[in-house]
DNA sequence: GATTGCGGCCGTCAATAAGT
DNA sequence: ACTTATTGACGGCCGCAATC
């Protein structure tokens, strides 16, 4: 376009400089590719998943490449007679793909394909080495556990985290807000509204709902109780503690209760 | 040249299965 | 009912190289 453009001076000595345009031919970007795939043996599609971005840049390639976005899309391009299905070329998403919650949901969308996942219940079986093994490692990184990112990426189930093996971030637990709120939820769910009803409620019930960390914090579910809801009373005897197996089995310890 | 995706490696500890 | 042993979800650190 400029009229100083077409001006060119004698070449340097290594790499002959190709004229303007050049590149943006289809058949010289594919040359170029003809070229690099013989001197570095390259044979079969297959062959292209050991070479890096950079080998291509220093081959001088590095205008062609860019007008694609990847290594992969632009053997796609040059030869789209082969098949590149099951080819895995050394490239990556752009960066801050993954933030992109249909990027995420992509991702799932084709993992599920992989292991033909297509109910809820299949998603529950998942492992969370799996999705991150297979290239959802970052995606992971942006959640808290897999069920959320899930959640994120399909909103429409009913994700419930009853059915995943979900854990808690680590020393989670001992942060008494979060024992707190698990102990506020188990009151509500089970109608328990001052301390004489939790006289109602046994350490393995607790334990069985998912609260088995919380306890460990604690050398009982009384000194729990005590520890978390200091603004009341806690009388002991309104409130079961387990006793050794077969205690009540024992006289003795009967005629002490009475 | 700076940033960031990616994956290997592995420690920590929440959750739970297995044992008594 | 209660203890212990095991599993594996999660996350930190790091080096490499793709992307910006």
């Amino acid at each position: 376009q400029r009229a100083s453009g077409s001006r060119h001076k004698r070449q340097k000595r290594k790499i002959a400089r190709k004229p303007r345009g050049y590149w943006l031919v289809p058949s010289n970007q594919r040359s170029f590719f003809d070229e690099f795939a013989k001197n570095n043996n390259i044979k079969q599609p297959n062959d292209w998943s050991q070479v890096s971005y950079q080998q291509i840049v220093k081959a001088g390639g590095a205008s062609i490449i860019k007008q694609y976005t990847s290594l992969s899309s632009t053997l796609e391009h040059l030869y789209p007679e082969c098949d590149w299905k099951g080819v895995t070329i050394r490239n990556r998403v752009p960066n801050n793909y993954w933030e992109q919650v249909e990027n995420q949901r992509k991702f799932f969308d084709e993992f599920a394909v992989r292991h033909s996942i297509t109910s809820y219940n299949d998603w529950t079986k998942v492992a969370y080495q799996k999705v991150s093994e297979e290239g959802g490692r970052s995606i992971l990184k942006l959640y808290p556990s897999l069920l959320s990112a899930l959640q994120a990426s399909y909103p429409e189930y009913n994700w419930n985290p009853k059915d995943f093996k979900t854990r808690a971030p680590n020393h989670y637990w001992e942060d008494m807000e979060n024992q707190r709120k698990f102990l506020d939820d188990f009151a509500r769910k089970h109608e328990l509204r001052e301390p004489s009803d939790w006289s109602r409620v046994t350490y393995w019930q607790i334990v069985d709902e998912g609260g088995g960390t919380l306890l460990k914090q604690y050398p009982s579910l009384v000194a729990a109780l005590e520890a978390i809801y200091p603004e009341f009373e806690w009388d002991i005897s309104t409130t079961r503690s387990h006793v050794p197996q077969s205690y009540w089995k024992d006289p003795s310890n009967q005629r002490k209760f009475f």
